[in-house]
DNA sequence: GAAAAGATATGGTCTGACCAACAGACCACC
DNA sequence: GGTGGTCTGTTGGTCAGACCATATCTTTTC
């Protein structure tokens, strides 16, 4: 396997370099950073690219820099967290997954109750094309995304309409590849319709707990399918 | 009372106006930003400045550039996270409470099952801080926020952490007026005891309940007394 | 038509300059 | 003793202009 060549920024670098003395506490809360004058005399670098490194040390709450006085390590809690997340990183797909099931549970409930007789409609036309395209050898993926999209709609909460998209754009990998295991399809769109029928009788109860059901039967599909392909770097998405 | 003067550096003004942008959908994930030497001119400053803010930003998450190409608005769930706490501030205070009463019970009852005994012992420390801040006539604010935030850290859960950060972050306001009434600081700090101990004991049910009930006091509170200031800008934060 | 060579635009980096603000030392005055 | 000026050196904030590295499009060449 051949490692993508890294070309690294000076900037970055350097960020990683301070990061590391935060984290491994050679410098504490308060102090004061060297000036930016010899920091980019040390690194051998430009007060620029120094000063482009600050930037994004700042940004992360990491360092706070004062005109006329200097650049400190900021003394709030956030150092200890960076700390913290930079040597502690859970799976990524677990923490995901446990957020989709308090999420959508509650959406499906919310959809239950608010649903409009047209609303109920578009959810159905969109399990009819599902139902469609997997007869016809097809993943239904598409028809998949829209009908949780379109419950979110329904719950007529923006905001949780918002959250929801934040989780849900990390997963077009993950719900194509769920699809792809043997009867999967089929088994996704009984949980839609289950999903539906409570909505339809506006069973708030059973609306959730239909949801909390697919969503388990889906991570455990994901998880159990080994997944060389997640830990690449998600800008391709 | 005097207000602290404040000094705002150029790159903060850019960022802070590339990040509406953003945030207003006027530019889409995965759109290009003019070239660095544009926004120099457009914005009348040096490209250094401009650079200063791109960093920022790219540490933030909201774009990405790459040489001999541009710079690009990214499709990460920050950017959408983005325009939730743009959305957040124009919407009904009604879906914003709908939300955190479905994510901070959950996380709650999370940190309930999660927590180590530091994490306790700085949960304590806060609410300390917070009586006495009360007992000393003050509001409490800030102990009040830390307390929330704190929790959903113990909570072990990066994705909720943030979702939950682009909610709270906006309220501010909400939660400073809410102090002010009369007699809620104390409860605030009384609801805060009940979801510790339920987390002291390791109780998922109560944790996840006691929060309940202490957001839907606030809540009542909030959505009782007249709101005026909450529809300007929210640069003076 | 395809490959090679060039032109152009973009981000990445550097240099050296000047401005603005702060801290500390010093002083002058009451 | 304390108050307020003033000076000075250090530090971050900003700028203009130059050059490098790379990606993309255009033109040339065969």
């Amino acid at each position: 396997m051949l490692k993508a060549i890294k070309k690294t920024r000076v900037y970055e670098d350097i960020v990683a370099q301070l990061k590391e003395l935060i984290a491994e506490r050679k410098v504490k809360p308060g102090d004061q950073l060297p000036s930016e004058r010899e920091l980019s005399e040390r690194f051998q670098v430009s007060r620029a690219s120094v000063r482009e490194a600050i930037r994004s040390l700042e940004s992360m709450g990491l360092i706070q820099s004062r005109q006329g006085e200097g650049t400190y390590i900021a003394s709030s809690v956030e150092t200890l967290l960076a700390s913290v997340a930079f040597t502690i990183q859970r799976d990524p797909l677990l923490e995901v997954f446990e957020a989709r099931k308090i999420l959508e549970p509650a959406i499906a409930a919310l959809a239950a109750e608010r649903a409009t007789v047209a609303e109920v409609g578009s959810l159905e036309a969109i399990l009819n094309e599902q139902a469609q395209q997997i007869a016809a050898g097809e993943t239904g993926v598409e028809a998949d995304t829209r009908f949780h999209s379109t419950l979110a709609d329904t719950a007529k909460n923006e905001v949780l309409l918002r959250l929801n998209e934040a989780i849900v754009d990390r997963l077009h990998e993950t719900r194509e590849r769920s699809l792809q295991t043997e009867g999967r399809p089929a088994r996704s769109l009984a949980g839609h319709q289950e999903i539906l029928g409570a909505i339809q009788s506006k069973d708030l109860a059973k609306a959730r707990e239909a949801m909390l059901n697919h969503l388990e039967t889906i991570e455990h599909t994901v998880l159990k399918s080994p997944y060389d392909s997640l830990s690449k770097e998600e800008d391709s998405a």
